[in-house]
DNA sequence: CCAACTGTTTGCATTTGACTATAACAATGC
DNA sequence: GCATTGTTATAGTCAAATGCAAACAGTTGG
């Protein structure tokens, strides 16, 4: 479990420590069950406060992706097994809001996506 | 050239001034050479401050969408012309990121594009 | 049971960004 | 010349993010 964060990011550091928990279950790198580290280790680590950390688990636990409890850190939950497909149904949802905006074809829309992917 | 904003908007009232002007100029409701009323105009009409609206229309000016000059308010640019393709190539690129990032295979992708553009 | 561990809560200080409020300044257009 | 309008400057308010410190309450393992 990497947890990295960058000072200098515009993104506020609770939602880049939440941001490296969600990437490990994207990832298949944590599973159900699977603990954190505890806020007070990755605080330590990171040169960070706890309440930072803190607030990045507890967005995790709004999302249903872990759970706190005192004593035992933050336990990856058997609903995160999905998160993947979850996460991806919520970006395509912001590219077709995008899409309707810009009132592009459907047709076009989906060129460009294809595009996009293949240019990686 | 209608234009609104949302004082109770997580969204910066700035960013929401560009962002009525950006779906203008995708409606075609905005062409080149068309002018944008009078930042004070707007400020007054909307009940915010000048500066905020010149912050909003400034950030068009960086994005190449409008043209900022005394005396005659903001101009919409010839370059506007092709913004919705330059929108929907970035969106894409969005989406394509987090299809990577959540390690998902591109017809998967591409599926759940066009679920989500079908069910608008 | 006890002690270490760990999330929870509280209180306050500091920093940063967004927004407001005035005011003066400098091109533009009539 | 003069009204219009973007530009710049200065300063104040407000909320969010972050940090610091301390006490509190389940959890765990010996």
């Amino acid at each position: 479990m990497l947890i990295v964060v960058d000072p200098s990011s515009a993104l506020p550091l609770a939602d880049q420590v939440a941001d490296c928990v969600r990437a490990a279950v994207a990832r298949g790198d944590a599973v159900p069950g699977d603990r954190l580290p505890p806020a007070r280790t990755v605080a330590a680590a990171l040169g960070i406060n706890l309440h930072t950390v803190l607030r990045g688990y507890q967005r995790l636990r709004d999302e249903g992706l872990v759970e706190l409890r005192r004593g035992r850190s933050a336990t990856i939950t058997d609903a995160a097994a999905d998160w993947p497909r979850r996460g991806l149904v919520e970006a395509a949802e912001e590219f077709a809001a995008a899409v309707r905006r810009l009132g592009v074809s459907d047709e076009e829309a989906v060129d460009t996506v294809r595009s996009a992917l293949s240019s990686r």
